[in-house]
DNA sequence: GACGCTTTATATCGATTCGATATATCTATA
DNA sequence: TATAGATATATCGAATCGATATAAAGCGTC
């Protein structure tokens, strides 16, 4: 994962490692710590796929080669693994796909969170009919629920969105598209 | 936070390895493999914080030991670094601490999560004023800020509940408490 | 009752990531 | 120019991932 949003903020404009991460942050992936950043920028190096331009001090800015443009088209372009984090990254970089391919992978990610929903929503019933009177676990599980269904509207909201753009973009329709 | 959650499942009964597993599953830590699942469970075998019952065919079955329970008590009570699954793990075992570490355990979660929405809520203002135009990006960062104002009234709802069971349980105020 | 099939269950392993620590460089300011 | 705090990179053992291998148990079925 960490190779998808590397690549994909060095599509943009070249940074350096603490740039990276202060996105990271912003755009929510607090979790990538400097001890996997800055192995990964090696390693990208090492494959070709971004370059180093020295510059000022300390700091050490890539910028991303043609081959790593390519690389990084692949892995955006590839059947995601449905992970939270990996999704989220995609979507950050969703500019970079084709409408059609965006469309697929938000109905990929919805049939994953309404079959994450179910199971959840069979947790809660059981724990309730277990009776086992803690409510803490019992309100993790109603949580566990309802993030799930704040999550799938939220899907519904950008698969109407890609929807729209799609019938905007091709309308090769027999009502004859507008622009 | 392998440990914690072993442990603490162990807790209420023994289990075997796929059990903890489909337990964790069940409590939204679909994350755990089993490739770290299996080594945990020899570590804390190696530790004496759990033993084995050999069982029927290929199921070990471990139960948690005298010092794993006192090893459980001190993770539990130990602060808790702010990080999402961490949190929740905690959660689901909240039933083993006392009211009063509830409480600030909660108070400190939210003090957490007030600050990340700031965080969030500034990445979104930001994004919105560099108008880069690409509305997934914007959505991300919305879906960020709005999560994250849903597990802060979650957690409202937690520390009401703490407050109110700890009223209930030292009733030494001077109304002279029921039950 | 032996044949496949699926589910249950554990193990293993290289690669990745974590998390903590160390260290160097800038910048302001007193 | 000392000192402090923010910026920036590096490093490393331990934990975790994710994919694969293996094997026993359960189960229909012919």
């Amino acid at each position: 994962m960490l190779d998808l949003a590397v690549l994909g903020l060095l599509r943009k404009r070249p940074r350096h490692g603490y740039e990276l991460k202060a996105r990271l942050v912003e755009l929510g992936f607090a979790r990538v710590s400097f001890g996997s950043l800055y192995p990964a920028l090696r390693r990208l190096e090492k494959r070709g796929l971004i370059e180093a331009l020295r510059q000022s001090g300390r700091r050490k800015a890539y910028r991303l080669t043609d081959l790593g443009e390519q690389e990084f088209a692949r892995i955006l372009g590839s059947t995601d693994h449905d992970e939270d984090g990996r999704f989220n990254m995609r979507l950050a970089f969703f500019q970079y796909l084709e409408p059609p391919a965006r469309l697929r992978s938000l109905k990929r990610r919805r049939s994953h969170l309404v079959s994450r929903l179910q199971n959840a929503q069979v947790a809660l019933q059981d724990e309730i009919a277990a009776g086992s009177g803690d409510h803490y676990t019992a309100a993790l599980l109603q949580h566990n629920v309802a993030s799930t269904e704040s999550d799938i509207s939220f899907l519904d909201q950008l698969i109407a969105y890609a929807r729209s753009e799609m019938a905007a973009e091709a309308p090769r329709t027999l009502t004859g598209g507008k622009k």
